[in-house]
DNA sequence: ATTTTTGCAGCGACCGGGTGCAGCGTGTAA
DNA sequence: TTACACGCTGCACCCGGTCGCTGCAAAAAT
């Protein structure tokens, strides 16, 4: 392994102080020294090929430039586009995030938290928030800036960015009720997670608008929001013998779980039963049939938690704000008239 | 921002000196203090809720327990699988990764790789590899320890993780063959990347043995592994207006693209034409048709990788090694006979 | 001409741990 | 009783930048 180059040996090539070298190579502190010096520095520094070390400079200031960022399961693929939104922003501003998966259990992000703490953040995304999340509380005592992304929690004040659900529900009810559906079911998530509860609510919401019939028997929340948890709560809606003609699914993968259902109960869809999903997960026009779902701006989502998890970086006393992105439907081959 | 107990303040409280402390708190140097006296200072540890700073630590030994992880497009299907199994295995271990998209750019790759080295990762896993890789050879000079996965390059004595992807265009052509098809068309991926070159490779060595017909006209590789590139192929072979039954892509995405192209010249799929994929993507089973493909373990891909990098961790002069995974094909209804 | 201000670079402690070496006390063999 | 070995702990310096302070000289003000 050569030995890298440090500040010292800049400073001694350049005659100079090796605080002098830190100052210009710190694009904050370079105007504390005169242009004639700092050009020269900055110019043998290139030439002996001299980097920060980002480690030597974090244990000083306490910033490492450095965000974690957790997801509760990377292969639901709602999470990828987020993820690549939020890196794409963060290395723009010389950010690097570092990634961890809690596999949807409390006890690992807990685990992953504490190790990300040691390992001195800046700050933090989550996307894996309970409605009741420790981790949250943790990151408010310690004053350590984070943003909720997609989900969010009871706790107030915290900066969260997330899609406007309710607006999303609406948008997939009118369109079965356009399309005259009466009897519509619904196939929720978890009600620990707020998109599970969100989504839920806003169904009963708006069905005491009275745009169609409510069963409230017709209305099965899954236990995760998993294509297998999707299956089972559509079988358990299915199980009843009641008439319906649609089901409003508050994610794609549960929208897939009763594919499998409806499948295994000779009923097509959209013949029989059509089928809206939640998140327009990639690819969703290219399963069969091709999903109805309201899409979410997922890359959007990351990049704007980037964004304001960065100014608050900068400066912890900002607002905390709710961004909530507004979703669209998008119409495909899983619904049609009644 | 609650001050964090640091060495000092433990050895304080335990009346012993905070290289004592040190040597406790790290595995490797615990059995240089006496039991009696480890057992104490661990306990004061735990109380006073000491962590280790892995900055400061990583200052000292250039170990900061960090792995970087380069993958070329998140939003490819096949890499979120790869990652997950990279990281769970890697935090399993006390390292974290910290994960960047190069965005399918070679400069891309460059400015993170720089980052990335900055910061004193202790490996790298790299997924972009094309067959001359500038990265590559970096990291060979400067003795970082480095896994390919997925991708291989023309350098030797690199460790990888590959699939078998010779044993894979086998699969799919004798699928196909045995369904009765004669005429195979060939929709390749671009030929500056592993992937590309070697499946390719293996189609035109498999046609030698003249299991079925081979029209090298029929043979078109793409600019990328992207639906759009497969598209734009597909409506290239279609065009020369020749005979064939059956396509092989080289890519998922690619049969994507190819079920586009189809679609525009009302062709049937697996009526008029049979398709057979590569990567067996999460979802390929959804798909409409369902995707006849060879499946890689991806997972395992990753996990592999991670194991075969923490060992040249442990030891640089391990020998390098490519690990060659046996890809499996699932048929489904893309495929039928001729 | 003298005092005051201002700008710039040097100095050295410091962040939080790691590590070679010295010193110390005890045990053991000669 | 002396010599030597050995196990444990303390000491001091190191890693690579950062930053408050200081001193100095030139510029500005009086």
């Amino acid at each position: 392994m050569k030995r890298k180059v440090n500040i010292k040996d800049v400073a001694a090539r350049a005659k100079v102080h090796p605080s002098t070298v830190s100052r210009v190579m710190n694009p904050e502190t370079r105007s504390m020294v005169s242009e004639r010096v700092a050009d020269r520095v900055a110019q043998i520094a290139s030439e002996m090929g001299y980097a920060r070390s980002p480690l030597a400079s974090g244990l000083r200031t306490g910033r490492t430039f450095t965000i974690g960022v957790i997801i509760p399961d990377l292969s639901n693929p709602i999470f990828p586009p987020i993820v690549r939104g939020i890196e794409r922003t963060l290395s723009a501003e010389g950010y690097i995030a570092i990634l961890a998966d809690s596999d949807n259990s409390q006890k690992g992000e807990r685990a992953i938290f504490d190790s990300m703490k040691s390992r001195h953040i800046d700050g933090l995304i989550l996307a894996t928030a309970r409605l009741q999340d420790p981790v949250v509380m943790d990151c408010i005592d310690e004053q350590l800036p984070l943003v909720l992304v997609n989900r969010t929690t009871d706790t107030h004040d915290v900066t969260e960015v997330i899609n406007n659900d309710e607006l999303g529900i609406q948008m997939a009810i009118t369109h079965l009720v356009e399309l005259g559906h009466t009897q519509i079911a619904f196939l929720g998530g978890p009600q620990n997670t707020s998109t599970g509860r969100d989504r839920y609510q806003a169904f009963l919401e708006i069905a005491r608008t009275g745009q169609f019939q409510l069963d409230p028997e017709l209305c099965v929340n899954c236990a995760a929001f998993t294509e297998a948890a999707g299956h089972i709560g559509m079988l358990g809606i299915l199980a009843q013998n009641k008439p319906f003609s649609a089901v409003v699914a508050a994610n794609d993968l549960l929208a897939l779980g009763c594919y499998d259902a409806l499948d295994e109960h000779d009923l097509s869809c959209p013949g029989d039963v059509s089928v809206t999903g939640f998140n327009d997960m990639p690819y969703a026009d290219r399963l069969s049939p091709p999903l109805t779902s309201v899409h979410i701006p997922l890359d959007e989502l990351g990049v704007q938690a980037a964004n304001l998890l960065l100014a608050e970086i900068r400066d912890y006393h900002v607002p905390r704000v709710t961004k909530r992105l507004d979703p669209k439907l998008v119409v495909r081959g899983s619904t049609a008239a009644a």
